[in-house]
DNA sequence: GTTGGTATCTGTGGA
DNA sequence: AGATACCAAC
């Protein structure tokens, strides 16, 4: 076939050798809109062609959506084999494979995925069991804390030995987090269960202890291994990767694409870091970088904004993305005294887009920091009968009704799953009450067993009602238990959800919501239908069409990765889930301090350069038209709250801005809300709260916050958040004075603080 | 064990 | 403001 590599034409000089130089180490750094989906897919398309059967090509990236585009983008170069890749999202493709070598490692097959719901409950079982106060044990902390410790491949055994952290729970007053830690741990194992973290964690575990040899078998299987979105990766994964390429004589043929000005999941552990450390890891072995910097997507004034924006950012590859395709529309500046009016507005601009740009709604994207300002927009696009969708959000399969058909499912198939099992054990109400529950959860944790094994045992310990009530639950399992391994999953659903009563339940709530809600069972029934009857991939464990399968299949989807339907919609979405998308007309709404940057990153220069980062990505989505809202005053808690322009604003040059308001007044401009000091005061104070997250954690009681001016260098501070510093360095001046304070028991003990922001108490000095 | 009312928390992003 | 967790009374 001569027409082959015509592929090979429609790529620069820069893109060509990304696609070509196909052997050892290499480092795509991709700006926004340079072709890097392109490039990928490309060169998979390139090794199956010239040099790599499909199957032992491994792609890893940041959702399901974007793997299977890029399965139909290769599919459309080099045929049906294309479906043999293996790509798919870090969690999903390791899911894969421990379902294969769980069993090696001490875990079933069958193993249950917890979502974070299921997480924080089981650690609130256990602070519970510890009679531990859990204002102070907040369930979420306890779990982020875990979550972060796995991401750096802490145990709880080298948890209770590591000094730092050790301390750090102790100045919180919290010195059982490492027991709450193994017990979670034990806990899941008992359950068959694995968290998010674990999905990464067990597959290195797997890979560290290489039973029969299974590291070997990997690193031999995957010759070629990419991994998309790097800098949106943490140390675990990273370190994952490297077991599978990085071991002697191994042909290191690995390629990372990733752009460090868009790395927004810090909170979740991702860390540039990863992309310095490839470019050491690999020197010694040819690495070699290739910089996209060539802008297929924006115009000019877009893509200049954006490069002038990143600068205010400290640390970052340097480069310069381009743009050919003219200065075209300058970016429109509104500014709306209220959300509401910043929702009509908006709406009102974009009916007029459709009418003398002739774009279409699916061309326009609204993208905000919070899902919850979906509201507002939702509301007028209803009112103007604008079609639009809206992604992310509450997913389908968090609702109630849906979470409890689904723990049926679970347990059915895995009956040691203790949370699926909590779930519903009482759920129809069927006479099994809390004091039960809580003599099996008992008795489980004792004999170190999940809860249906320990079932049998319980009868002597309960009157005759509470036994047979139980009797009649286990038997109904029973029957649910041999019916999946029976049929298939849709059969299998139907039957529970018709015997298990869940449908009858749901028919008792208020009438509006129990049609919505019969609606979702419906819904979610026809999903499981249509994974009965669609072969969308040769794979042997997706030709299993059991409900254990159809589990394992939707654990790790979440909305974004829903195919949409084919009507033209405007789209609605968080920042963070635009990644990789583009539209002609973007919108990004809300543009306020607080707001955007979030007042929860506001105090550190490291979380106002994500926030910066984010806001990159936000006007990088845009083709031709970019508008940027901001209101004076927004809705929000049962409170009216006010809030200046985000900082962002002023720091995009006025010469690509066309603003409805004169540029000076952006900043100053405060005579749409209401004066009162004291009001702004208030709402300030609340901003400035600490997150119960954040450890460790100085009374907030005896904290005595000193005015800003007085900070110094060489003074010792007491930050509400971080705890104990000194002060090494202040730069800037006035409003901007930043300082540099060392926080020495800390992971990063560096942090550059903005003394407008931040509280700080002097100690001495 | 169940019911109904009240207190409390939440409150950035997502696999 | 809205959802959920918790508690006291039946």
């Amino acid at each position: 076939m001569s027409s082959q590599k015509n592929y090979l034409q429609e790529l620069n000089e820069v893109q060509r050798q990304a696609v070509t130089v196909t052997d050892g180490p290499v480092l795509v750094v991709a700006g926004p809109g340079s072709g890097k989906t392109r490039v990928l897919t490309y060169r998979i398309a390139h090794l199956i062609e010239t040099k790599a059967q499909p199957w032992e090509i491994l792609t890893l990236t940041f959702t399901n959506k974007a793997a299977k585009e890029m399965k139909n983008r290769i599919e459309k170069v080099v045929g049906g084999s294309a479906k043999k890749v293996w790509a798919g999202t870090f969690h999903s493709i390791f899911a894969k494979i421990l379902r294969v070598e769980a069993e090696k490692i001490g875990y079933p097959s069958n193993f249950t995925i917890y979502d974070t719901e299921d997480s924080k409950s089981v650690i609130s079982a256990i602070i519970k069991e510890m009679n531990l106060d859990k204002q102070l044990y907040n369930p979420g902390a306890m779990l982020s804390r875990i979550s972060s410790a796995k991401s750096k491949l802490i145990t709880p055994k080298l948890y209770a030995q590591n000094e730092e952290l050790i301390q750090q729970d102790r100045a919180g007053k919290r010195p059982y987090v490492y027991e709450i830690y193994e017990r979670y741990t034990a806990r899941c194992k008992r359950s068959g269960a694995m968290d998010f973290d674990d999905l990464l964690y067990r597959m290195f575990e797997l890979l560290q202890s290489n039973p029969d040899n299974v590291t070997q078998k990997y690193q031999e299987r995957f010759k070629y291994v990419l991994v998309d979105e790097f800098q949106d990766t943490n140390f675990l994964q990273y370190r994952i990767v490297k077991k599978l390429v990085d071991y002697p004589n191994s042909p290191r043929n690995i390629c990372v694409v990733g752009d460090d000005a868009q790395s927004i999941y810090s909170f979740r552990g991702a860390t540039i870091q990863n992309i310095l450390d490839f470019e050491n890891d690999y020197k010694a072995h040819g690495i070699k970088i290739f910089k996209l910097e060539q802008n297929y997507r924006s115009t000019e004034h877009i893509v200049q904004a954006a490069n002038e924006l990143i600068q205010y950012n400290k640390n970052q590859i340097q480069k310069t993305i381009r743009s050919e395709k003219g200065a075209g529309n300058r970016i429109k500046l509104f500014k709306a005294l209220t959300d509401t009016e910043e929702g009509k507005r908006v709406v009102d601009m974009i009916t007029e887009q459709k009418n003398r740009e002739h774009l279409s709604n699916k061309d326009i994207a609204i993208l905000y920091r919070t899902n919850a300002q979906s509201r507002v927009f939702e509301e007028y696009l209803r009112r103007y009968n604008i079609l639009y969708r809206i992604v992310g959000g509450l997913s389908f399969y968090q609702r109630k009704e849906v979470k409890d058909l689904l723990a049926y499912m679970r347990l059915a198939v895995n009956p040691n799953d203790d949370e699926a099992l909590k779930r519903v054990i009482n759920y129809p109400k069927r006479g099994i009450g809390d004091s039960t529950v809580d003599k099996i959860s008992e008795l489980a944790s004792q004999s170190k067993q999940s809860m249906w094994k320990v079932l049998p045992l319980i009868s002597p310990t309960l009157g005759a009602k509470a036994n047979k009530s139980l009797a009649g639950f286990v038997h109904l399992m029973e029957s649910f238990q041999e019916k999946v391994k029976a049929v298939d999953a849709y059969e299998a659903a139907n039957f529970i959800t018709q015997q298990s009563g869940v449908l009858e339940a749901v028919k008792n709530d208020a009438p509006q919501e129990s049609k919505d809600r019969t609606e979702n069972i419906i819904q979610l029934l026809d999903g499981i239908k249509e994974f009965v009857e669609t072969d969308l991939e040769e794979d042997a464990d997706v030709a299993d069409k059991s409900l254990a399968s159809y589990l394992q299949n939707i654990a790790l989807v979440t909305d974004q990765d829903q195919d949409k339907d084919d009507n033209d919609r405007v789209t609605l979405m968080s920042v963070h889930a635009a990644k990789g998308l583009e539209f002609s007309s973007v919108f990004v709404v809300g543009l306020e301090e607080n707001l955007f940057p979030s007042f929860m990153s506001s105090d550190t220069m490291e979380g106002i350069d994500e926030e910066r980062r984010l806001f990159y990505v936000a006007i990088t989505r845009a083709e031709a038209y970019l508008t940027l809202t901001y209101a004076a005053s927004r809705y929000s808690y049962g409170k009216m709250r006010y809030n200046e322009p985000s900082r962002f604003i002023e720091e995009i040059d006025w010469q690509h801005l066309d603003a409805d308001v004169p540029l000076h007044q952006r900043k100053t401009d405060t005579t749409s809300a209401p004066s009162e000091a004291s009001n702004r005061a208030t709402v300030r104070g609340n901003f400035t709260q600490i997150r119960k997250n954040d450890l460790p954690i100085v009374d907030p009681a005896t904290f005595r916050p000193s005015p800003s001016e007085q900070i110094a260098v060489g003074q010792r501070i007491l930050h509400l958040k971080f705890g104990e510093g000194n002060v090494k360095n202040i730069d800037g001046t006035n409003e901007k004075r930043v300082a540099t304070i060392v926080f020495p028991h800390l992971d990063e003990p560096e942090k550059r603080i903005m003394l407008k922001f931040a509280k700080l108490q002097i100690l001495e000095g």
